[in-house]
DNA sequence: GCCGTTTTCGGCCCGACTGTTTTCAGTCG
């Protein structure tokens, strides 16, 4: 009998549902806390769930004991897990959803099912309105109006997360105004956007000066903010007319700058190692500072002195996800050169107008020379992707002949001649082996027949990798984030495949992509893959997708070496072919 | 529920802000 498939995903969503199930019952705090514990660390796994749970093996993970090997277990093999569905059965579903909403935790909505029989979103706004909210102990007139007004935004957002690349602009834009604040001496992004997670709910900046007022002002003043949900010595929130973005700025004294940007930058999960580690060195970690047991405080110039109080390597903010990097660091094996923005020399993955790209061949060329690019991938959609201009060959030989001339008209930057070549349902690329022989960069990526099986799908992209003329898998999972799931792919065999046959594997920086993800760029550093950033350029400004794609390769691990656009065009070329 | 140089019990990160309190509970990050 097949087993059923429970993914990753599906486990961490019960024990996370368990944990708030608990907290509902008001059962003391840290049990709850180990669910949710557990359901970051199965998250965060960078192997397949199911040789774990085969082999006995999920005791081995730091934040997983006999209770949770135990029910994890059971519902990787049956499907279902007993002690989950009895706790679910003693509340009604829709109080789950409630505790979504803004200021209502477990403690509200216990009070409002026992009280008042509330079990429901639409219940709980009708109760609002009829005024019998207010008349609970522990909340009054206040809270029934923020409650109504929470509904209307949860509706609204639906508790999705934002885009990291349509947040960024935004928030970078809120940090100069607030750097731009009279009396401000540091100021930082923090939380999940200094992280760089793919989707990112709120923005945190955290500023230094011996005056917060007019700082917290600067923010509360700022262009585009629609309502200030709240206004103390230290902190301003606001929410911002475009999305219902919300921003949180804390503005402290100088001297607890570096562990308040350390705080609010997380992940939660990182910081309760670091504070467990200073609690064994008689250490208090806070975001007011790092104080001993007797109440001195030691003083913390910047992050780097705060792992150095706790013998430690520096972490920087896009590994701190307690995925390994505290035990790393710990033992002086971080990898220390981490790709960087600077390091890269040349993009892939661009189109111009002779597919569906908005640019010119030499607007591309002279935007990548702007950003101080040595070269540029030009890689146009193949025969097959009729819907995206897709170039026959004959087209595509004009095209070289154009390359030529805008690589003799700008100096100082290359367009390599390359191709975006649909791998076919069969495993075939679009073009014959006499065509692809004489590009120099190959890129194959599925854009049709998505719905096949985990079996066909995986083998048509094995067959793919075994192509002589291939160089880089492209967006090797097709996902597109909060739109699209990724296909059906073992991705260990693919990744496993591309290290025996040299195949580079793309790590595509558009926002909506971030294809393949950090847990599979890691994977693929430990493995020895080729790895390379692209931007998956259609217009100049897209060139900008390399940093997405460069935080995409860190939160992987990926060091300099381990990205080949990081050299020159000419090892570019040859390290593409190497071993193929 | 997990964990262990405080090791099989007794801890477990910690503080700001808000509203309903007149000394604190709940939520959030």
């Amino acid at each position: 009998m097949t087993p059923p498939i429970v993914d990753k995903a599906t486990v961490a969503q019960v024990l996370r549902d368990i944990s708030l199930l608990l907290q509902l019952q008001g059962e003391n705090g840290f049990r709850s806390r180990a669910y949710d514990m557990g359901a970051d660390r199965i998250l965060g796994l960078t192997q397949e769930l199911g040789p774990l749970v085969a082999e006995g093996r999920l005791e081995s993970l730091p934040g997983i004991g006999p209770a949770l090997a135990e029910k994890i277990t059971e519902l990787v093999t049956t499907g279902r897990m007993t002690y989950f569905e009895e706790l679910r059965a003693k509340f009604p579903p829709g109080l789950l959803e409630l505790m979504k909403l803004p200021d209502i935790g477990p403690r509200k909505v216990a009070t409002l099912w026992k009280e008042l029989g509330i079990g429901s979103v639409e219940a709980l706004e009708q109760a609002c309105r009829e005024g019998r909210v207010k008349q609970l102990k522990g909340f009054g007139e206040k809270s029934q109006a923020k409650i109504l007004e929470g509904i209307t935004l949860y509706r609204r957002a639906r508790g999705e997360r934002k885009l990291l690349g349509d947040v960024l602009p935004i928030a970078e834009g809120l940090l100069e105004r607030v750097r731009a604040s009279p009396g401000v001496i540091r100021a930082s992004l923090g939380g999940s956007v200094r992280r760089r997670a793919e989707t990112v709910a709120d923005v945190d900046i955290i500023a230094s000066a011996a005056d917060p007022g007019p700082v917290l002002d600067a923010l509360a003043t700022s262009p585009g903010v629609a309502t200030v949900i709240g206004k103390g010595d230290s902190k301003c929130s606001v929410r911002m007319e475009a999305g219902d973005l919300q921003v949180d700025l804390r503005v402290l004294p100088d001297e607890d700058f570096a562990t308040a940007l350390h705080h609010f930058t997380g992940s939660k999960a990182h910081h309760i190692r670091l504070r467990n580690l200073g609690h064994e060195r008689g250490m208090k970690i806070s975001e007011w500072g790092v104080h001993r047991d007797d109440g001195t405080k030691l003083p913390v110039a910047d992050e780097a002195a705060l792992y150095a109080l706790l013998d430690m390597q520096f972490v920087p903010p896009e590994l701190r996800e307690d995925n390994g990097e505290v035990e790393a660091a710990r033992a002086g094996k971080l990898p220390t050169d981490l790709v960087t923005m600077e390091d890269l020399q040349g993009a892939v993955h661009a189109h111009s107008t002779w597919s569906d790209g908005r640019n010119t061949l030499e607007e591309m060329a002279l935007a990548a020379r702007a950003l101080g690019l040595k070269y540029l991938t030009i890689t146009e959609h193949s025969e097959a992707a009729i819907y995206a201009g897709g170039l026959k060959v004959e087209a595509l030989e004009r095209q070289w002949e154009e390359i030529d001339r805008v690589n003799a008209a700008v100096p100082g930057v290359r367009l390599l001649k390359g191709i975006e070549v649909d791998i076919l349902e069969s495993g075939a690329l679009d073009y014959d082996d006499k065509v692809l022989e004489k590009l120099e960069v190959v890129i194959a990526s599925i854009h049709v027949r998505h719905s096949m099986d985990e079996d066909q799908m995986t083998k048509r992209v094995l067959t793919a990798l075994d192509n002589p003329h291939l160089h880089i898998l492209g967006h090797p999972t097709g996902r597109l984030l909060q739109s699209r799931e990724p296909y059906p792919l073992r991705m260990d065999e693919v990744l496993e495949h591309a290290a025996r046959r040299g195949v580079a594997v793309e790590i595509n920086g558009k926002p909506a992509r971030l294809d393949i993800k950090a847990e599979y760029v890691r994977k693929a550093v430990q493995l020895g893959v080729k790895l390379v950033v692209s931007c998956d350029a259609h217009r100049r400004e897209d060139l900008a997708n390399l940093a997405f794609g460069v935080a995409t390769a860190r939160r992987g691990w990926a060091r300099k070496q381990d990205v080949l656009n990081t050299q020159s065009a000419e090892r570019f070329l040859t390290a593409l072919r190497a071993g193929r």
